[in-house]
DNA sequence: GCATGGCTTGCACGTTTGTGCACGGTTATC
DNA sequence: GATAACCGTGCACAAACGTGCAAGCCATGC
């Protein structure tokens, strides 16, 4: 690890850059003045490493400092919409992983969100069938990521059929956050793809809490295959002025409902 | 001449050398100034060790002196870094890539750019071991898109272990693209990471063609796990400007040679 | 002996790179 | 809308750089 800071030694200028950009990496953001105190050279020269890594895209340059460069996985086209509202209920989603817990993330917009949103510092262990989650997490700090593979479905933005399925089947996990097309209060969960369907019902039996995440028009839509009953479904994740009536049937039917 | 003779303290050029990478090693970094002092010969021959070094890739020449080869950074950092240079290489690379052929895309930084210059319309099957890889393809018409699961290893960017083993070798393949650490004309393919190496073999065993698509720098550098032998590298696409010795040596080992 | 060639070394040269400072413009914050 | 902090640029200077070269060393062989 590095050593602090000994106040006569000398750094070489790449050395200096070398550390700079480690601190970006465990910090997020770095200051020029404080950067300056700590290699004892000029903010002039801090602020010329700060460019040339800004030029080499390793950071990006802002007044004061400079930040660390979140990748964001290139946006499928249904993300790009009401990236506000699923960025809510992920908020609240992700309050509901504990530490050390093992997720098993589907495919989904929503369930993007929800990766981007899980806190550091958890360690949790992720497995997921949709490489964009996969991505997200890379490089994160405390996450063990797994990733199941098999033939990706274009469509759904994450692997499908045999192979994947087997590789849920050998895995058992905490909690489930299982994409969700459509689902009611009386027959559960319900998806518009066949394939889905197996690989849906794999991730839930395998684990021991699955939690539903939902824009309101989900709970009035439905699909074409049954996935799983309601029963099997713990949590249910919605967003304010969906229909009480509605909350209340899912309350009856024993899920814990929570509202953003 | 002009330095003092001390007696006993005499140094083989080759000595000077050990002593320069213990102290490295110890120390992470090295003062050109400081080890002229301290073996009592000029800067000169600092220089000229620390340059015969970085040549045998055992240090990293910089300013000021040279730094011990810190691990790799994380694959999204380097992903950033030389887009140019390796857009250049990867469009010349897919000129190899045929009609209705499978191919293994690696992890890595290069192979990522690959991905993203593959051509439409030709009804490609790609094998990957990368979520990002794997999310570039995702939606491209006419692709079909199989992902390789297993622990992601953060440092390479894709699946490793023994899950993404044996999924790899229950698959053929047309064509293969190994992420490179080092090539050389006469013992073949090296990597550095021990889990990163079963990895490449099989897919290289099980693919046609294998294409090696290498920055200039992987021909003079070396890594530490042998991978592959140089008969079953077909392809070589590097960049204008590479040593034209190395390149013949690559002919007379019957690869052909592409030049960017 | 001494000539030869390989190797290392220090020096001189011109070039590149890093640094701090002064200047005037820009941006946050109250 | 004033103030202070921060910014980029141009500049001068010093340190570090690579290269070419000649001197020195040593083993080899005539």
């Amino acid at each position: 690890m590095t050593l602090p800071e000994v106040p006569g030694e000398a750094t070489l200028p790449r050395e200096r850059q070398d550390r700079i950009l480690e601190r970006l990496r465990r910090h997020g953001r770095v200051i020029a003045a404080d950067l300056a105190l700590e290699f004892r050279v000029s903010e002039d020269s801090i602020r010329r490493d700060l460019r040339e890594l800004a030029a080499r895209s390793l950071c990006k340059r802002v007044y004061g400092g400079a930040l660390l460069i979140r990748d964001i996985p290139p946006i499928a086209e249904r993300r790009r919409e009401q990236v506000e509202r699923k960025r809510a209920l992920a908020a609240v989603a992700v309050s509901l992983v504990g530490r050390r817990q093992i997720l098993f993330i589907d495919a989904g917009s929503t369930n993007s969100a929800i990766a981007a949103a899980l806190p550091d510092g958890h360690e949790l262990t992720v497995v997921t069938n949709a490489p964009d989650v996969a991505l997200a997490l890379i490089g994160r700090p405390g996450f063990e990521v797994l990733c199941i593979g098999g033939r990706i479905e274009p469509k759904i933005g994450g692997a499908v059929g045999s192979m994947a399925l087997r590789q849920i089947q050998g895995i058992r996990a905490d909690l489930c956050f299982p994409g969700v097309c459509a689902a009611d209060a009386q027959t559960g969960l319900w998806t518009f793809d066949a394939e889905e369907v197996v690989l849906k019902r794999a991730m839930i039996e395998a684990s021991g809490e699955t939690v539903l995440v939902a824009t309101g028009e989900k709970l009035i839509t439905a699909a074409t295959h049954h996935t799983a009953p309601v029963e099997s479904l713990t949590h249910l994740v919605v967003e304010r002025g969906t229909d009480p009536a509605v909350l209340d049937a899912w309350r009856a039917a024993g899920t814990s409902v929570h509202v953003v």
